[in-house]
DNA sequence: CCCTGATTCGC
DNA sequence: GCGAATCAGG
């Protein structure tokens, strides 16, 4: 296999929209990702800037970037879902959070979403910004949809790599934990990762 | 343990 | 130029 111009293409686009070199070698198939990661770093894109052609040019202090410009506004999300504190208080709340459908640019089989979610105010082009963080909305709307495909393994189902978020009442039969895939070394899986770390920032007191 | 990208170096 | 092996995190 070679690097033909539409595989370059492919590789590009798809570095470009942070997908990981792994996934890039699996989609392009016959190469791994190491050969991925080679072709990157050949390409001179390493880095994430690649973009914005203004190669070369200057390149001696980078923006501190005080204040991302981001005029979303915070549509009051509704966490019940509790921050992983000091080492123990585990959260066994989960709340019937309504699951709203968030589409990315992936393949969507059929789904019929019919609720459009606008976080996204402005109707920009909005091309793969990275975005600082913000975690909370997207997390949180990330759990609600991650529930929905939860295996919803049992205590003794749970592996090293599964995980391990508990969702409902463990009174109830209704109780089980996430078991979706985690990835390193953390015991929960990406999207429960996001809510159990929060920033440390946000809403200082909840109101109750 | 699993994953990530980064680098090296023989080809 | 290429990419497996290796390195260095998480």
């Amino acid at each position: 296999m070679s690097w033909s111009d539409e595989r370059v293409e492919t590789l590009k686009r798809m570095w470009g929209e942070g997908q990981s070199a792994s996934q890039i070698a699996k989609e392009l198939g016959g190469v791994t990702r190491n050969a991925v990661i080679g072709k990157v770093h050949r390409l001179g894109l390493s880095n994430r800037n690649g973009g914005a052609g203004s190669a070369g040019a200057s390149a001696a202090s980078e923006a501190p970037a005080s204040e991302t410009p981001k005029p979303a506004p915070k549509p009051a999300a509704k966490p019940s879902k509790p921050a992983a504190k000091s080492a123990s208080a585990h959260p066994a709340k989960a709340d019937p959070a309504p699951a709203p459908e968030e589409d990315k640019a992936e393949e969507a089989p059929a789904a019929p979403v019919t609720r459009i979610k606008p976080i996204i105010p402005a109707g920009q082009p909005l091309p793969p910004q990275p975005s600082t963080n913000e975690i909370d909305p997207k997390a949180l709307a990330k759990v609600s949809e991650v529930e929905k495909k939860a295996k919803k393994l049992s205590l003794m189902e749970l592996t090293s790599r599964t995980c391990k978020w508990p969702v409902g009442d463990p009174a109830t039969d209704d109780f089980w934990f996430c078991g979706l895939p985690s990835q390193a070394g953390k015991p929960y899986c990406e999207a429960h990762v996001g809510v159990a770390f929060q920033p440390m920032s946000s809403r200082r007191d909840r109101r109750r």
